[in-house]
RNA sequence: GGGGGUGUAGCUCAGCUGGAUAGAGCAACGGCCUUCUAAGCCGUAGGUCGCGGGUUCGACUCCUGCCACCCUCGCCA
């Protein structure tokens, strides 16, 4: 169950009962600190004004109302008309003997959401850019599923443009030298890319046959069609080495690129022509927007197809979210792209509701991330002015935990080792992006990225190995142990409330998209278990009964939760490290 | 010029429809391993929340005016 939810419809319920208006909220959150009660009701003050009452007195009656029995130890009334909630510990240990392996979290009514990120673009390697969508995406899309939702994963590759005429007559070249390039040279796409650009620039005929190739591409020819493909599929096998290392959920499966929705284009600008949207403008169509202002203070065009017939990225965006309400049946579309496209996609979407292209209930979700700067303050390169591969980024990570494997943990064998080293080295690359909530630009730091100290995945991982251990010790099986919570020590009471919790955050997640909310909540469990483990010994001499059991109770509701919450974040957990 | 975003400890970041004395990590300093894994625990220090007004019981949060930086604004995506 979500607690603050719970106490918060309580909250609500006792608040109208003593004469505020219906729907008043509890706003109940919980305490600022361990002296104000578990939670706080901050619902009195804001009504208590606007009824002229005192909020004190009116507090006292929300109170002699509020319905919590057996729930609720004390309802205290603080400072100007705060009521400090302070929960019963039977209640608390009653609900957590109680829980199942799903750690709290109810399912919620199914809704077809889909999850727009990743977006790789063909015939170029992912880079450090590319961390950020893919990975956080991902830990939404698995939390999302985790409460039941049917989602759909869209992998809106880039695999459309003009670039592509220039890389087919490269790759045609490559291929009459060796036939098996795909499967050997083009190993380095970077540097594919980089020849193609640098061909086009400096050879006449090199840029003219790839110009022609773009026109024969768009026009449906099987020669070209046949190249696109080919630089599609290598691209996408290597982003795949990539999203598997990453353990990213992603398969071919749901790559959906920009070409897709190549064949709806005409027919979305005859439907945004009919409904009087757009207009020709100097050879061009275009719809304009009174929403937006360009430079001259004018009413903003926005072109949906060039003056040589060619479509723009904002009619593929309009036709794609057509595709997705038409065809996937779309509740909710989240779109995790980078912040730059924050206009372009506030254009589409203007359009698309104008037109009504998708019904108003339809949500389009824009989760947005800035750039990747170095700790200059400026745009992330290499010292080579090249950007970072996230392959070399992986690689750096395995080695630093490599060295620190060695050092700490000789005892493991050969296999053990390289399984903390891959759990290790890539949850603390992902928790350090997914921890941060950035809408504009970040830093990437190496140190702080490759940390395996403090607020990071190796702490959480580390975590969940105490309590394996704990269990190695007591030669009691982790998976299978069953026993009821007493909660007597404060150590036990603080870890308790918050292991209840975790369903609060996962809702949290799902609803803003944010799962450093949950990287949040996960450190401050497992710092709590930490203390715990400190305060409350299990294995030692004169733990014995209740207590005991009660405590590897405990224990192993904090090992699910903590495996259950780094599953949704995509990190994996050892049993020793 | 229009629009959007950002500014919180030395550094990287939290701060949840306005709530009580603004929190973490790293870095610094001081304690804790013959006792369940020290990738840990306990503690100290560190702040004019960019600056000035305003709204009110209460402002990092809302309004307003500045300052700084970033992104974006008709035929790239």
């Amino acid at each position: 169950m979500n607690l603050r939810n719970f106490l918060d419809q309580s909250f609500s319920n006792a608040l109208v009962a003593a004469g505020a208006p219906e729907g008043t909220p509890g706003m109940v959150r919980p305490s600022a600190k361990a002296n104000f009660g578990d939670y706080q009701s901050n619902g009195v003050m804001p009504v208590a004004k606007k009824l002229g009452m005192n909020p004190r007195e009116f507090a006292q009656k929300v109170i002699e109302r509020v319905e919590l029995d057996g729930i609720v130890e004390k309802l205290e009334v603080a400072g100007p008309g705060f009521i400090n909630i302070t929960l019963t510990s039977d209640w608390v240990a009653k609900q957590l003997s109680d829980f199942d392996s799903r750690c709290g979290v109810d399912t919620q009514s199914s809704q077809t959401i889909v999850v727009d990120y990743s977006a790789p673009n063909v015939a170029k390697e992912m880079h450090v850019g590319h961390l950020r969508s893919t990975i956080i995406g991902d830990a939404v899309v698995r939390v999302l599923e985790f409460l039941g939702h049917n989602v759909v994963r869209c992998n809106h590759i880039g695999d459309w443009g003009t670039q592509f005429g220039m890389l087919i007559a490269h790759l045609e070249e490559l291929m009459k030298e060796n036939p098996e390039i795909l499967e050997s040279e083009l190993s380095d796409l970077e540097e594919f890319y980089r020849e193609s650009k640098q061909k086009y620039d400096s050879d006449e005929d090199f840029a003219l046959r790839a110009r022609g190739y773009v026109v024969k591409l768009q026009g449906g020819d099987q020669w070209c069609n046949d190249m696109w493909r080919k630089l599609v599929d290598v691209t996408m096998e290597q982003n795949q080495k990539t999203y598997d290392r990453l353990n990213v959920t992603l398969t071919r499966e749901n790559t959906m690129g920009e070409s897709m929705y190549n064949d709806m284009l005409p027919a979305v600008v005859s439907e945004l022509k009919e409904k009087g949207l757009a207009e020709e403008s100097e050879g061009a169509t275009v719809v304009f927007l009174d929403e937006f202002k360009n430079k001259d203070g004018d009413r903003m065009g926005v072109i949906i197809q060039k003056k040589d017939g060619g479509f723009l990225y904002t009619t593929t965006d309009i036709a794609c979210a057509k595709y997705r309400h038409e065809q996937l049946n779309a509740d909710r579309v989240l779109y995790f792209i980078d912040s730059r496209q924050a206009q372009h996609l506030q254009q589409a979407w203007t359009i698309i509701r104008k037109a009504k292209i998708i019904p108003e209930t339809m949500s389009l979700e824009h989760h947005a991330f800035g750039m990747m700067l170095g700790n200059d303050g400026r745009p992330f390169k290499t010292r080579t002015g090249g950007v970072v591969k996230l392959a070399d980024l992986l690689n750096e990570s395995q080695e630093r935990a490599a060295a620190l494997i060695e050092e700490k943990s000789s005892d493991l064998t050969a296999e053990q080792k390289q399984a903390v080293i891959d759990a290790v080295s890539i949850g603390a690359v992902k928790y350090a992006d997914l921890s941060k909530n950035r809408t504009t630009d970040y830093i990437f730091e190496w140190d702080n990225m490759l940390s395996f100290e403090g607020n990071t995945a190796p702490y959480l991982q580390y975590a969940y190995t105490r309590v394996a251990s704990v269990f190695r010790k007591a030669e009691v099986s982790l998976e299978d142990y069953q026993a009821d919570v007493e909660i007597k020590e404060a150590a036990e009471r603080t870890l308790a409330l918050k292991l209840m919790q975790f369903s609060e955050v996962v809702d949290t997640v799902a609803k803003d998209g944010t799962p450093h909310a949950l990287c949040t909540y996960l450190y401050e469990l497992s710092g709590n278990f930490m203390s715990f483990y400190e305060a409350c010994p299990i294995n030692k001499e004169g733990v014995e009964g209740d207590v005991r059991t009660s405590r590897l109770a405990l224990s192993k509701l904090v090992a699910q939760t903590l495996k259950t919450g780094l599953d949704l974040l995509g990190i994996k957990v050892v049993d020793r490290m």
